[in-house]
DNA sequence: AACGTATTATCGTCATACCATTGCATCAAG
DNA sequence: CTTGATGCAATGGTATGACGATAATACGTT
């Protein structure tokens, strides 16, 4: 997606370190190095570097230079490195931390829905279950509706913290949608578990709704652990690593 | 704290920001405008706003300006907006935010740890525990080591996620340890508390872990509730909202 | 060998100029 | 009067060059 020259900068320089390609140590080149590197003034490089530190991924110090931290630093929860470690490819280790990170996030977050989800709430949900249903019938995109689904489910529980975590969730969501819509019929079966879920929280029952996310997660968590078993890494969804530029 | 010209006017506009001191709509001050009310050149000030961008906190534009978003487009997870809404002051909804994060989180956490833990987590959680019950018995900083404590733990379940909220939870932590540490005996009787979760980690035993940090959870729970329910808003820790010119 | 000092690479800050985008006002046409 | 096209101008976006501040490194002195 071309969006702009310090757009760009910080997506190509982003994706470099989330996949790896600076060392961890006195890595990145120089200001003057990088701006010849990437055709960009020192300005736009400046600014991308800044962008980068405000996620966590770099510190710049006079003499020290640019350097990358290490992933404990990163902030995992920025939708921008969600989406760089995407591209760069979902390893095994950061599909099982967000299979453990949904385990106990949606599950808890769904009671909290079915206690507080306002009338917004529940009608958004049943647009995007709305849209799922379009899709198992004529064929339509039915993952895009699913992760409005979780999405939705999500954000109805009253709580911004746990409400932000639906975008870390959807780089996972998406994973295992895609696994599980390739399978045969794996919309159509798990429609009326989608179904009801939503029953349970518009009846604000919180008990059957946690009850009816986990088989959902169950579902999706088998899915993956099935593909992981069969190969080590997933296919990196990257384009090459050339900068694209502004036009 | 002094820090840069840079930090300095980072944290400026981002408490700005976080207090409310902006209003939604079409909000802050173009650029040299900006430059003028800070001091600074028109370098920092976009390099801070590219910050504050990378965190959620605003959009820019040719023509439409920079904008302040709303509270769920920012990242409640970067660490300086946490400590940002902390000095800005601990609002009631604020509180309860994190404190249903920590329900959701930090049992599930410690069971994982106490399936997960290294010899080097243990390791470091014992000094901490180490450090509270030097603090109890000679009388030093008990919070310090309650919050590595604590920390200690959400590091040791081995997911980048969990842990990172660590950093979120901090601020709720600090404030319930800093309430039941003015009550009179507060430390010495939550420290066996800490003990035994501690021990349950070492034991591999995630049910008794889960179990006993329930307990420290409802104890805080309490007395946070106890405050809110006394006084509508916590104090403001935060100094007058001039910005500390570097010198 | 240890310590203080000078050097210098690198980021930090400032200033200025010009480009690019887009909201808004203006005006024309239906 | 409404609607659509057009031009203006405000505002951020990018580029460049200069100088200041900092800290790692090397060097020389004790």
């Amino acid at each position: 997606m071309i969006k702009n020259v310090h757009g760009n900068t910080v997506d190509f320089l982003g994706e470099a370190i989330v996949a790896g390609r600076y060392a961890l140590g006195a890595s990145v080149p120089p200001e003057p190095l990088l701006c010849l590197e990437l055709g960009v003034s020192r300005t736009v490089v400046r600014e991308a570097v800044k962008s980068l530190i405000a996620k966590g991924l770099m510190t710049t110090g006079p003499k020290v230079g640019t350097r990358v931290l290490s992933e404990e630093h990163w902030n995992w929860f920025d939708p921008d490195v969600i989406t760089w470690q995407s591209k760069a490819g979902l390893t095994a280790e950061f599909l099982r931390d967000l299979q453990d990170l949904r385990r106990v996030v949606e599950p808890a977050a769904v009671r909290l829905s079915a206690q507080r989800a306002t009338a917004k709430d529940i009608a958004d949900i049943e647009a995007a279950y709305a849209g799922m249903k379009r899709a198992v019938e004529g064929g339509g995109d039915y993952v895009t509706f699913d992760l409005r689904f979780h999405q939705g489910l999500l954000r109805a529980c009253g709580n911004r913290m746990l409400a932000q975590m639906s975008k870390a969730l959807g780089a996972l969501l998406r994973t295992s949608f895609e696994i599980s819509t390739r399978r045969k019929d794996g919309p159509r079966s798990s429609l009326p578990l989608h179904r009801e879920v939503l029953d349970a929280v518009i009846a604000k029952n919180p008990d059957r709704a946690e009850k009816a996310i986990r088989v959902l997660i169950d579902g999706a968590s088998a899915d993956i652990e099935g593909v992981l078993a069969s190969r080590r890494r997933l296919p990196r969804l990257s384009e090459p690593a050339r900068m694209l530029k502004v036009a």
